[in-house]
DNA sequence: TGACATACCACACATTTGTGTGGTACCATA
DNA sequence: TATGGTACCACACAAATGTGTGGTATGTCA
């Protein structure tokens, strides 16, 4: 039991207008795929939502929503690099990475800020100069985690948060930066690095 | 010349609409912000329109589209870390990163597709175990570029590409790892390393 | 054969949504 | 004083959009 071809047509006709800005109407669906009573389209929502592949709200236009599921911003995780023999004909696929998820996650954005990253200081716990790291602000940061601290020169620097004998400082991933014992504010937590070539 | 305080929280309100789903209908930004007339919403969104921070299509439900300008997928670039005196508060922003851009930038998802690291092969180029790496097929890989290499055994390593003597193998990143001189076919570029912690 | 799913259409109607005109009020600047 | 921007409202109307009923036709499964 799953899609017939038109119903994945009218699935990837959705999937793609709300990748590219809009949910379509009901109408758009129907001109799109050549039908020409509206009652048809209903028929494959119907039948989508069903399948719970789709939502909906009553008498809200363009209210079409893709459920994770049948979500377009998916990314196939092929294999695993090292190992397994992935096919790149995505026959193979292992699974999605749903690439808003892998991002940014479920965050608002009210409290993520990105950082460049300049230096090496972080160089062993594989974050390179010129990174984008994505901070969350609020932090609830614990022992080990990568936090962006406040120093009293009003610097802001990119560490691991440590406890030592009940009492936090910041070590660099680097053996030629020691730690740093001075005050400072934590003033986020380091949720995602991401680096472009 | 920029927004004043009122413009400012209808394009917020846009903003926020647009991120979670759906751009809303002029009368939803009405409710949101308490104007009881729908001509006072429009009289905002002219103002917006005319400072470029928004775009519509006449007669569309819904059709409210942010500029690159004004686009909500951007984190502001507060400062580079390890250097600079960021202000939380946002006063100091230096620029901003488009998310999307900064995920997969343009690219279409047909030619894109994303492998789990394994291993610590690549680990003094940054890149390490759990890392998710973007890869883009139809390679146009060059000397020294990070790709992602089918082997004769059908395994898939991510390795840099060098150049020798008009031959090209595979290095690791890592002392550990000598360097392959096998047979390989480059399936794709590492384009972009996300880590989430 | 009956029941049920798929695969459509026509068309009326309700609701939502966008458009447009005209108005009031305040404040700054020329 | 006039002009223009900001900051609203009321209300009518048009267009887009969603809802719903009732059809036809085809095929499959029991």
């Amino acid at each position: 039991m799953f899609l017939t071809p038109k119903q994945e047509k009218v699935l990837n006709f959705i999937r793609k207008r709300v990748g590219e800005r809009l949910p379509p109407t009901i109408r758009e669906i129907g001109e799109d795929l050549g039908f020409k009573s509206t009652g048809t389209v209903r028929d494959y929502l119907k039948a989508l939502m069903q399948k719970g592949l789709v939502r909906r709200m009553n008498n809200k236009s363009r209210s079409i929503e893709l459920t994770q599921r049948a979500s377009f911003n998916k990314i196939p995780i092929i294999g695993t690099i090292m190992a397994g023999k992935p096919n790149l004909a995505y026959e193979e696929i292992q699974g999605y990475v749903d690439a808003d998820d892998l991002f940014l996650g479920r965050l608002g954005f009210d409290d993520v800020f990105a950082l460049r990253v300049k230096g090496d200081s972080m160089i062993d716990a594989g974050i390179l100069d010129g990174d984008v790291a994505i901070i969350k602000k609020r932090p609830d940061a614990n022992n080990n985690d990568i936090v962006a601290a406040l120093l009293d020169n009003n610097e802001v620097t990119l560490k691991r948060l440590r406890s030592k004998a009940g009492k936090f400082h910041l070590e660099a991933a680097n053996a030629n930066y020691p730690p740093i014992f001075e005050e400072f504010k934590v003033i986020g937590k380091l949720i995602t690095v991401i680096r472009k070539y």
